[in-house]
DNA sequence: ATCACATGTGGACAGTGTCCACATGATTGA
DNA sequence: TCAATCATGTGGACACTGTCCACATGTGAT
């Protein structure tokens, strides 16, 4: 599968492939342009060509996964356009387990790497975007009655530092959602998901509650 | 002031606390082992007869972080034991001060950069500590049936992430808490800290509506 | 006074991000 | 068709990093 052709042709999109396996497997301190260069298969250099530095193919990266992001969120939207509840719940679940799944991509997005003022436009845009349907799903909610009535913008703000800090303490492991290793003994696998999805119903319900019209 | 001996003395603390404030000045990413002991005026190698590598170093720090917190934390549950509410508000004020004061050090102490696997045990029990007096106040608060009845531990769970995702929110510059420069024409400045208390204050207010009892 | 030991020093090494001049090959215009 | 242009990839160089090593220096116990 390797190219023998001087010239790659699509290097900027495996920089940020390899780049995001690279730093799921290794840890987002240890992530090195070289090392991805070598994974490539292309000289320590070239990547160069394609971003003006380290810290902006890192932006790439993240800007990667809010695209991702988002676009789960539209798709909620329309999913459970009837039940803002499950809107807002879901959009929480997803992120929580992308935060579960990759949590050095997580960090990457959500922790400080990135300087907001140094950073490029189209990383602002896509991680503007997560807030603004968090924003869009409460305005539904409360257009439908569902929640209450006070301002959208903050209402999110709040949602979003809820999900943020509880990603944050699952990625960084300092909330277990699984049972360690000598706990789990014959348990299936596949609940996996189902036992994070309880702990953040009860957590999200606590939240929901000061949300919640009644 | 300097030491014209040989042995420096008190390097394990001078290590720490320069390094607290070459990592506030410069950021996380950007600080180094060697930097820190040019800076204290000794050889590249010191720091190693005092921390095995440079993890735990930032180690230190952050628990030194922790420690500050944590006393913050008990002062706090004197002044306010009569009033619960107001024992949690100024808790997470406090928490989101920091953050906004000390963004580098925050991250290093809530980011990704210490595995929870990987570091020592006095880190571990500094940032247990940090949950625990949280916890603390909301079983107070249940006592004097202020909070309700849920189980405490997933209630300061609950409440850790708002605090936390709030903070990292402020941190990393993705929720202003001043105007930007154009916006703030003829506003007073001295009342920085009381727009920061104001805006937690109401997205606090959210959170604590699922709360309280009533 | 001596000797072990904790602490500090300098050299070395591999690895990194980034700059530079140069190589290659696809595209375009005559 | 063929030459020129320009985006793309290459290798060398540099300063800097974390970490290992052997060695130097003082301190405190015997």
């Amino acid at each position: 599968m390797q190219q023998t052709s001087y010239h790659h042709g699509d290097l900027r999109n495996s920089l940020v492939n390899i780049g995001t396996e690279l730093l799921n497997s290794k840890g987002i301190s240890s992530i090195s342009l070289r090392e991805i260069a070598r994974t490539i298969g292309v000289g320590h250099n070239a990547p160069y060509r394609h971003f003006r530095n380290k810290q902006q193919l890192l932006e790439a990266i993240a800007e990667a996964g809010f695209r991702q992001l988002a676009a789960r969120n539209t798709r909620l939207e329309l999913e459970f356009a009837h039940d803002p509840e499950s809107q807002l719940f879901e959009s929480v679940m997803h992120v929580i387990s992308m935060a579960a799944e990759k949590p050095n991509l997580f960090e990457l997005m959500f922790g400080g790497y990135l300087q907001p003022d140094s950073c490029g436009n189209e990383l602002k845009q896509a991680s503007d975007d997560a807030l603004k349907s968090l924003v869009r799903i409460i305005r539904n909610g409360q257009k439908q009655q569902v929640f209450i009535e006070k301002d959208p913008v903050k209402l999110a703000l709040s949602a979003m530092s809820m999900i943020q800090g509880l990603a944050m303490m699952v990625s960084s492991g300092k909330l277990r959602l699984q049972p360690r290793p000598h706990q789990l003994e014959s348990q299936d696998w596949g609940q996996h998901s189902n036992l994070l999805r309880g702990m953040v119903l009860q957590l999200f319900d606590v939240f929901l509650l000061g949300l919640k019209n009644r």
